[in-house]
DNA sequence: ACATTTGTTCCACAGTATAGGACAAATATG
DNA sequence: CATATTTGTCCTATACTGTGGAACAAATGT
């Protein structure tokens, strides 16, 4: 397992942080696509969430089933310490590598 | 091929972005290793240079010998303004996702 | 000639990203 | 009650990205 984040991974887990209470697959899916304008499909969410529940960043859980219309019980996560950890670490590295890049364009002469 | 960077495609243009001056392997590697503090193996190095290049976010070339023991030929590297625009938009989206998670570290009661 | 140094390429495999269909479990309805 | 509809999760297959290290190439040194 590698010691960093993956880019779709960090953006889960951010999604997961800014819905704060107990999200389940529907709303974390939508809530990258409005945040971070980009298409997700379910495959891929649910596969990147059970490598970071395994990786110890989430922790999931299932909720009673509620008297709605296919009002089944749901998948619930939240974020766990390391998670949060983890997220900071890229960030922070990610920062520094930006450091001294601005506003250039890369196409000098 | 996905509209994003990957976690250290990013940190590769990054590098050779600080570096600036038409750098190759071994420089890349180097400011890699001491600006995002990360062990970099060379076939790891190379693999995502030719993907970046592949992609059209970079162009290469190869530099003159030198009369130097082991001063063989270059493979030199500049970000292209497609490689900085990716970058941007990757920075701007994880920015986007960052706002409203600051500090509270993810373990809520 | 052959050793040493510096750089790059190749190869094999692990890990991450992606899409979409299959499947499960609830209520609605005639 | 049998079946349709709705909501949500799981599974499977495949492409792309990340990884390390050995092999190879091309200079000068001795």
């Amino acid at each position: 397992m590698s010691e960093y984040l993956g880019e779709f991974e960090q953006i889960v887990l951010l999604a997961i942080a800014r819905l704060g209470e107990s999200p389940y697959g529907v709303p974390i899916r939508r809530e990258i696509e409005k945040g971070a304008r980009r298409r997700v499909s379910v495959g891929a969410l649910y596969a990147t969430l059970d490598r970071l529940e395994a990786k110890g960043y989430l922790h999931s859980w299932f909720s009673e089933a509620t008297a709605q219309r296919g009002g089944r019980s749901k998948r619930c996560f939240r974020l766990l310490p390391a998670g949060f950890e983890a997220l900071s670490r890229s960030k922070t590295m990610l920062d520094r590598m930006w450091q001294g890049v601005s506003i250039e364009g890369g196409s000098r002469a």
